[in-house]
DNA sequence: TTAACATTTAACCTAAATGTTAATTGTATT
DNA sequence: AATACAATTAACATTTAGGTTAAATGTTAA
């Protein structure tokens, strides 16, 4: 169930996004919501289907949350593609 | 965009499932269709789905339509996750 | 305590995805 | 040509996803 959660919560844009930006350095719920044209409300509910995929973690500041990047669950789906391919190496 | 199409055809379980079939080998709709409890009709939908995504390839054979897994878009998703994860560069 | 701010949750709406049955298309067989 | 078979497409119902606004929650500071 993992892996079906991780890919859904990757087949959105914005979420995907939302990654990229994390990827340079942590930062507040705000901060992410100023990078996209959609209200804080859908911001914070992509946040949340990031979050229960593990793919990001929180952390409150004060009255900010702080969001932060978990790439390790990515190895999983980097496993199943793996041996889709054929476990040998062709590239 | 087509990591956007690859990895929505990815989120569902069936067309997953579809893909580890045909990792094993070829094979007719109506042979893919008896692995799953839906109607051929769905899972024709699900085909050209794959298909869309360019994850699978079709060959008429006869009265049989036979699909054939091509696995090298999924390249593009490693790239990504690979990127993301930081071993690779910025873009 | 009250006000202001950051964020989430609730209620609601619309669009997209998935499933079904029925009709259609394409091919083979008689 | 007529029938049967394989598969797709059309029409429709239901579910799920993503967006909005408004209300609720949590925190800081006056």
């Amino acid at each position: 169930m993992a892996l079906q959660n991780t890919l859904k919560a990757l087949a959105d844009p914005i979420r995907r996004e939302i990654l990229n930006l994390l990827k340079e350095g942590s930062m507040s719920a705000g901060e992410i919501t100023n990078y996209f044209d959609v209200t804080a409300a859908s911001i914070s509910r992509h946040l949340s289907v990031l979050k229960d995929a593990d793919l990001i973690r929180d952390t409150r500041d004060g009255k900010y949350i702080i969001y932060e990047l978990n790439a390790s669950v990515l190895e999983e789906i980097m496993l199943w593609i793996t041996e889709l391919k054929g476990d040998g190496r062709n590239d």
